[in-house]
DNA sequence: GCATATCTTTACGTTTACGTAAACTTTAAC
DNA sequence: GTTAAAGTTTACGTAAACGTAAAGATATGC
């Protein structure tokens, strides 16, 4: 089914664009699980998918601690007790929280842009134009 | 028309929730530019609105140097000749693709607590009816 | 059998984004 | 006139997330 089950520390390093000292590192902080072969590291298609999470995070602005808090939450869930499991849900609420509060960010950002933009092309078209930056109607 | 347009140091510390000591460090890393009223400290309303978007930044996970360098092309905008002004048009394409992703990311992310959260919820159930937790149809 | 490539551990260095403390000034209150 | 509150500069400390270099094991090609 899967493409493929097994990888090296640099193979994943490709793949995903980082150096395999980060790899290490995320093993160190332990995010990633690799098993061993020998002294070997060997990383299966779940480190990978982990891997992928991991940087999905740091895209979003997660720390490498948030990131991992959320994987011992989803590890957590089959054995966890009511207790943890209703701490579990507490915290996916707050980050839906997170993701709503970042889409009305982007949002925002993305009207800034637009405006910036818009200026920035008047702009250019009165310096093609050699004509006097005009006060323009906002 | 505006509400105020001076505050000091802790008024803008206490309104966005940040010490005084990052606020000093924006500035040093010129990100804000209050006047100075002797020794102390005056920030006008368009510097709290750059406090605005700084937070606003590390909120979406930029570093403060992504943050300096919208602002520096804001403000260049009106001055920069034609070929900063192109490249800030580049700029702000890039932003923008930033921008898809993050909301490509949130989006997966979104799917993912749904499904944790269901998980998490029929575990929940399980322990409460005191069955031993079976095996559920994908 | 020796070079090359890939892996390993250990460990010190670096950047970012502040925290924290010391020592001092200025303004307001009593 | 001195105590308290808020401001200042200077400077060392710190946590996160790696970078970088050293020194060595392991396998593969020629």
């Amino acid at each position: 089914m899967s493409e493929k089950k097994q990888f090296s520390i640099s193979e994943l390093a490709r793949e995903f664009d980082v150096t395999t000292r980060s790899i290490r590192f995320y093993e160190d902080e332990g995010l990633l699980h690799p098993s061993r072969q020998g002294q070997t590291r060997i990383f299966s298609s779940k480190d990978r998918a982990r891997l992928k999470l991991i940087l999905r995070g740091k895209r979003m602005g997660f720390s490498l601690a948030e990131t991992r808090e959320l994987f011992d939450l989803w590890d957590e869930t089959l054995t966890g007790s009511e207790k943890q499991l209703l701490k579990t849900l507490e915290v996916v609420e707050h980050r839906r929280a997170q993701l709503a509060q970042q889409k009305n960010d982007i949002a925002m950002m993305e009207m800034e842009l637009d405006a910036h933009e818009n200026r920035c092309r008047d702009a250019l078209e009165d310096i093609r134009q050699r004509k006097q930056p005009q006060q323009r109607t906002a």
